[in-house]
DNA sequence: GACTCCGCTATGAAAATCGTAGCGATATTG
DNA sequence: CAATATCGCTACGATTTTCATAGCGGAGTC
């Protein structure tokens, strides 16, 4: 079942928002598919590629929760496309993209 | 294997820092983990209760990515907590907060 | 020594994910 | 119409991850 709120969530007793999204986000796959349609559109099997073919399996799963989200929509002529809502989560997401520019330079290795 | 920028990344062909970036925290508590610290150290076991008793033993293999990450530190004396490092990725998490109350309001069941 | 809390591990069961193949529907082209 | 191609999506067995419970050895305290 997609996290969403008012529903059960997996791992937290509380239900609150932010655990129903931190839930839905710590599923393999859903950063990267949210990330993929940054630019716009595209098909189910568009998408599969550029999740470096991911498995039809857990690809179609995350579809489907995100469009139970209300993050994710599907229109024929166009395939899979962030909603309004989607693009204001992608907005938050952002920020990691940067970070992850600081961390590349700041995380190597060194002893544990 | 820990996601860490120059090592092979899973579910990734570039290895670009986004993706080892967002292939850590898709593992299901790391972002909780990550969450759970943003008020200060903790040791493991309150660590473990803060997230709704997770098993110990995803909780230390998460805990083992994070230090390997340079995210997250041990010291005896104050337990686990985030390094500069990480914190600067708590404020990179930081905006899904204010997403899932929005989220929360507009995100309500509707059909399909 | 007895007690407590620490970080951490063992182990078998359950769940999630993977990899491959292919279905039915729709549109296009000859 | 038949052949072809692409669409979203599913079946299914193998693999990997996560779970749940129990407990270890070390360090501090009394």
């Amino acid at each position: 079942m997609a996290p969403m709120s008012g529903r059960p969530v997996r791992g937290s007793k509380t239900g609150r928002p932010i655990m129903a999204l931190l839930d839905l986000l710590g599923r393999r796959w859903t950063l990267r598919v949210i990330w993929e349609l940054r630019d716009g559109p595209r098909t189910s099997r568009a998408l599969r590629e550029a999740c470096d073919d991911v498995s039809p399996t857990v690809l179609q799963a995350r579809l489907t929760e995100l469009r139970q989200a209300n993050l994710v929509g599907l229109e024929r002529a166009r395939g899979y496309d962030l909603t309004p809502l989607g693009r204001e989560l992608l907005g938050a997401v952002l920020p990691l993209y940067d970070f992850a520019e600081r961390w590349a330079a700041g995380a190597l290795p060194r002893k544990g």
